[in-house]
DNA sequence: GTCTATAAATAGATAGAC
DNA sequence: GTCTATCTATTTATAGAC
């Protein structure tokens, strides 16, 4: 196999038992032969094991893969379309969490490890929809459509609702024993109780 | 220092690197260390590595120092009020979280290494909750106060916004750069969003 | 109850042949 | 590019003295 290849293959690998065991829970060995390679081989790709941790890093960072909450809700921020923002939203977290459930488990390992690919994601995600959210928010409450109140307590409770669902799914509840649910209706639902709940004018 | 004090000291310092580290990444070293003996007591104490988590468990199972929730609003729902329901159960987990950050890392940690301390405590607080609150909301739906909307769906967005909220604050943003609120607030402010959002008699 | 010494297994990492 | 063999440090766990 090519270099280029190879070294993807591994790292492939390496998300997966990352995510899955940690970074602390999964050796070389365990990488290399689920790779179908000597462990010799890893070690030519990457200098050490925390050189593997750190090219997830990049990788994530620059692959198209991550999220871009600025695209989704565009459309719905220009048209004020306070529904279609949150609900769009909602909507492609969940979603993305459903097809690639390995990222929000190495995501988790890695804010409780204390790697830096938490903090790259909180930089380049988190705050970006603090403030995406925030400012729209912001801009409605002058509009009088929308209660004054602390914008970021808002988002707060939203990205609550859709995270904590998205990690029961996924990591807490797999058998879905408490709830099964539609990633459709479920973001409809929180949605719904956002809107009613912060709206000014209610019926 | 006698066998069953020493035995809790380390068990402890165990649960103190657990939730720092998580399972996998401390070593029977460091816990020794950390309580001042040899390796050689702990494994006095504990048969092995295993057995000490296990230890954990048990201790949290029996110790009084786990939510109850039924008691925390068993006077609001005799009284029928729906804010102290919701909000003196949000007050409660954010407090009991600040005073103990330790365990909502441990807690994080043993569910991704799949750990029963996620499980027992999935079964002795999270169904509990669930069915408490279900129940309740169910009620309140009879008496034609609360929306008819899945009750367990309800629940889902009201534990989400105060758990992600805690667990911002204690793992992803413990500077608080996205949002500095008291346990107060924050609970006011959840209770207010959800009952705004499922109640039919509005303002 | 506590320690030192040590065994046995496993971890990360390298050397050198092909 | 790939492997086998190997090195060294660490990790879990035990033995036996005090």
């Amino acid at each position: 196999m090519a270099g280029e290849e190879r070294r993807l293959q591994i790292l492939r690998v390496a998300v997966s038992l990352f995510s899955q065991k940690g970074f602390r829970g999964t050796t070389t060995k365990e990488i290399a032969h689920m790779a179908g390679v000597s462990e010799a081989m890893v070690f030519r790709h990457f200098a050490n094991k925390d050189d593997l941790y750190d090219a997830i890093l990049d990788h994530k960072a620059c692959s198209g893969d991550t999220l871009n909450p600025e695209q989704i809700v565009a459309e719905a921020i220009a048209q004020k379309d306070d529904r279609a923002v949150f609900e769009r939203l909602a909507r492609a977290a969940l979603d993305h969490h459903d097809q690639d459930p390995e990222f929000q488990r190495l995501l988790m390992y890695s804010a409780l490890e204390r790697h830096k690919l938490a903090e790259m994601f909180f930089e380049k995600f988190v705050l970006r929809v603090y403030e995406l959210l925030g400012n729209y928010i912001g801009l409605r409450q002058q509009d009088g459509a929308i209660r004054k109140m602390e914008p970021a307590l808002i988002v707060r409770a939203f990205v609550g609702m859709v995270i904590h669902h998205s990690l029961n799914n996924n990591l807490w509840d797999p058998e879905r024993r408490l709830l099964d649910v539609s990633n459709e209706d479920a973001a409809r639902f929180f949605t719904d109780i956002l809107l009613t709940g912060i709206s000014v004018a209610r019926p």
